[in-house]
DNA sequence: TAAGTCATGTAAAAAGTTACATGATTCT
DNA sequence: AGAATCATGTAACTTTTTACATGACTTA
């Protein structure tokens, strides 16, 4: 079992859905800190099928191609609530940007100050994106965002740990090309 | 070209070293945003001396085995100069501890409790660490740490957002086990 | 005497990406 | 007429991990 599993299951346990359906739904909601492809998708749910995590039934339509509906099974939701609270591995800690930054010494001030706006730019939009579905969330009718117990709670938690995450991320960008400009002003002095 | 090869140029832009001190040195400075195996890195030596941007040095030690000494030549200098200031495609967001959360709302919240408890002093030692060794940089002599063109102010600002990071984090920890504590005593009562 | 450090690798398996492949319907 | 959406996959390749393999010297 691959992390990417335990994802599949998790939408899994709220709704069934289709393979197609899962991969839009790993884009928006889990997109946001995982990720994976249409061609490791399909044969993961053939895998987790033949474990015995999830069951398909097929559903002709009208005027569509015929999709496979997936839901969970028991042990597919007992291995997941299992998982969920097994302890972690130390993160896999890969960020191209910061490997950059190691060697940025080396490189074009105004390249580089280029870049790192880019990247603030990028940050700051995602960063109105999540604060956008957080507001959504805790302007609806059911505060159910913040009773653990539900579903919304856990997106809603995932979303506050973006927010803060891309906040940050996108400071730290500006503090860079602040610093790389005035290299670039006393390099030209 | 993968980005494992511009974190090994990026130490050798720095200071010769044989693949076994690359691969220390691939732990501590480097280690906190990329990691990579032995296994992974000595071959991947071989391809870039092959591809022409690293030489080696055989070294004949006493009491020691031979070492292979690598050092860059002017087109590793070059690809990395480029690569640094090269675009960047989306970030890979990969954290399983979100993963987990997505579906934290089906686990045992004592339990969920413990493993945010557990990360977040994971976070707060990584913190610790990290503002070790930016105070260090900061009380030292030479204030290199604050001109982009030096490769110590390159390391100093990964640190800077390491720091953020590891602090935002742990805090958020903190939240989600609160939360979960008051959910679990609400569903005591 | 046992564990740790220095030193370099290979082999096999697993995970993940890119490209290929098809085809009907609906919207602009 | 062309692009987008629904729908499911396979093949080949690249990247990464895990396990295997060896051996001398140093420190507790």
């Amino acid at each position: 079992m691959i992390p990417l599993d335990y994802a599949l299951l998790g939408l899994l346990a709220r709704a069934p859905r289709s393979g197609y359906d899962l991969i839009q739904h790993m884009e928006e909601p889990i997109g946001f800190f995982w990720h994976a492809r249409r061609s490791q998708i399909y044969p993961e749910l053939a895998r987790l099928e033949a474990a015995g995590y999830i069951t398909h039934t097929t559903v002709a339509q009208r005027d569509r191609p015929d999709k496979k509906v997936y839901e969970m099974t028991e042990a597919g939701r007992a291995a997941l609530r299992e998982w969920v609270v097994a302890p972690l591995r130390p993160p896999a800690d890969r960020d191209e940007l910061m490997l950059k930054t190691y060697s940025v010494w080396l490189a074009d001030p105004e390249q580089a100050v280029e870049l790192f706006r880019a990247q603030e730019q990028l940050h700051l939009e995602r960063l109105a994106q999540y604060e956008a579905i957080a507001a959504r969330m805790e302007g609806s009718a059911e505060a159910d965002h913040l009773r653990p117990g539900a579903p919304r709670f856990a997106a809603y938690a995932t979303l506050r740990r973006g927010i803060a995450y891309e906040r940050g991320y996108a400071e730290w960008c500006r503090w860079m090309a602040a610093m790389l400009e005035d290299g670039a002003d006393e390099q030209r002095r």
